[in-house]
RNA sequence: GUGGGAUUAGCUCAGUUGGUUAGAGCGCCAGAUUGUGGCUCUGGAGGCCGUGGGUUCGACUCCCAUAUCUCACCCCA
């Protein structure tokens, strides 16, 4: 029998994972830069809790979730994004009657039931932050700016930030209004899936990318011009705050979230490395959930960073980072006797800090030279029965053959680890 | 749900118009003066050629089905 990883899932196997623990202390560390907390919140939840948060007409809740009932007879779903469930948890435990803002960051594994392809897995992994409490444009801003400082950080040139404003309910309801009055006249000339759309959400119809649909969408109407006043004065203090911190955006109109809780701003962080999904950081406001939620009127804003994605981007640009654990000496031994030796030396080493290995394999001596080779080991140290009689061994660089080998003696650890760490 | 490409050793891949014991490179193990690595040389382990049918004297090769991987549509991180 064969078994292999359930479609769309993945190993992450050891020469990624150093990579990726890197890119997740990165995000950890500018998260806490900026005065965000970690939040853990569980995989699964009732189901409610994401047909109410993402939106019960979404892709993601009508056709991709994980959703299986416990022997309890509940519903329960594997999260299929991020935010619902640490909305949940903020009202769930009063954070409410924090001081505002409150501002979490996570580092999830979220599950989604789609066609695997480049940049899109059914378990993929989630760097994301919530910021509750604050109505402002500023802190959208601050988030943004957030994200960018990671991206530089992380060694990666400026990538796309594109970003928008999707209005609140009210004035969004204007805008479809208009978009379907301007685009029902040009029915025939839309493709097939965007006659659709027109009924579901013609919002999505400027999103499409066929050449007859983009003709006719040139001239629609925008929803920046729709905006009411706070929703305009809203964006323009965004746009405004983001030049202000010299960050580097561009905007699109067009920019659509496929979640019901965005309101307001709306922003992404594109590329062509990751396949055709582009996005690999997407988030924006949203105002309304909370509440939706049970929770008081509590505004709130947050992005998901795909991190997938984001290895695609930093492979692609070449600034994937390596770290294997390299030993610092290898002990090779003679014979029996020698390798106890090299065992209390060894584990007395790594006492002090200093990682370094011997032979746990039974290889001869040749072989064990070759390993100490291959581990990538700065020096080497043969222990045999002279070694063993004079109670002191050389070390000797694998690196620079010319070096002078130094003796140390046994029960001089200190001065071993000493040298050993410089 | 719909298409394209792929599936042969742990990895990357050859395999001629169907022909008998299926190959290479890398990796792994061992050896080339029983106290010394990188280079080189020699040897070894490791494949029901994704799975199931069919055509044929004969199938890794041709046909059908199916599974898996991958890319794309759709949607999203």
């Amino acid at each position: 029998m064969k078994f292999n990883a359930p479609k769309g899932t993945q190993d992450l196997l050891p020469d990624v994972t150093a990579a990726w623990q890197r890119v997740e202390r990165k995000f950890a560390d500018i998260c806490r830069l900026y005065g965000y907390e970690e939040i853990r919140v569980p995989t699964f939840e009732h189901t409610e809790i994401f047909q109410r948060g993402v939106g019960d007409t979404t892709d993601i809740v009508q056709k991709e979730m994980y959703t299986f009932e416990d022997l309890g007879g509940r519903s329960m779903t594997l999260r299929p994004e991020g935010t619902a469930g640490v909305v949940r948890s903020f009202v769930e435990n009063g954070m409410a009657s924090k001081a505002f803002p409150v501002k979490l960051y996570y580092l999830i594994t979220a599950f989604r039931y789609e066609n695997v392809q480049k940049g899109r897995y059914r378990e993929f992994h989630q760097l994301g932050v919530e910021a509750f409490g604050s109505e402002g444009p500023l802190i959208d801003a601050e988030i943004v700016a957030m994200l960018a400082h990671f991206f530089r950080e992380r060694g990666l040139k400026q990538l796309d930030l594109q970003v928008n404003s999707i209005g609140c309910p009210s004035c969004r309801a204007e805008h479809k209004k208009a978009l379907i009055d301007f685009l029902s006249p040009h029915k025939d000339e839309l493709c097939a899936d965007c006659r659709e759309r027109l009924e579901r959400n013609p919002l999505r119809v400027l999103d499409c990318k066929e050449e007859s649909c983009r003709k006719v969408t040139e001239d629609a109407p925008v929803m920046l011009d729709y905006l009411d006043e706070g929703c305009k004065a809203h964006f323009e203090g965004f746009t405004e705050a983001l030049d202000n911190l010299g960050v580097a955006y561009h905007i699109n109109p067009r920019i659509v979230r496929g979640l019901d809780y965005y309101t307001r701003t709306v922003f992404e962080f594109v590329s062509e490395n990751v396949g055709t999904q582009g996005t690999i950081c997407g988030g924006g406001r949203y105002n309304g959930l909370v509440q939706e939620l049970g929770g008081p009127e509590v505004p709130g804003i947050g992005f998901a960073m795909g991190e997938e994605r984001l290895m695609i981007e930093l492979e692609a640009q070449g600034v994937l980072p390596d770290e294997r654990p390299v030993p610092r000496l290898f002990v090779a031994s003679m014979d029996e006797a020698s390798l106890k030796k090299a065992q209390q030396l060894v584990q007395r080493l790594r006492y002090r800090g200093i990682p370094a290995e011997y032979e746990l394999c039974g290889r001869s001596m040749r072989a064990q030279m070759k390993q100490a080779d291959r581990s990538g080991a700065e020096y080497l140290m043969v222990i045999g029965q002279n070694e063993r009689e004079a109670g002191k061994a050389n070390i000797r660089s694998l690196r620079e053959r010319d070096k002078a080998e130094e003796c140390f003696a046994f029960d001089d650890m200190e001065g071993l680890a000493e040298r050993l760490r410089a």
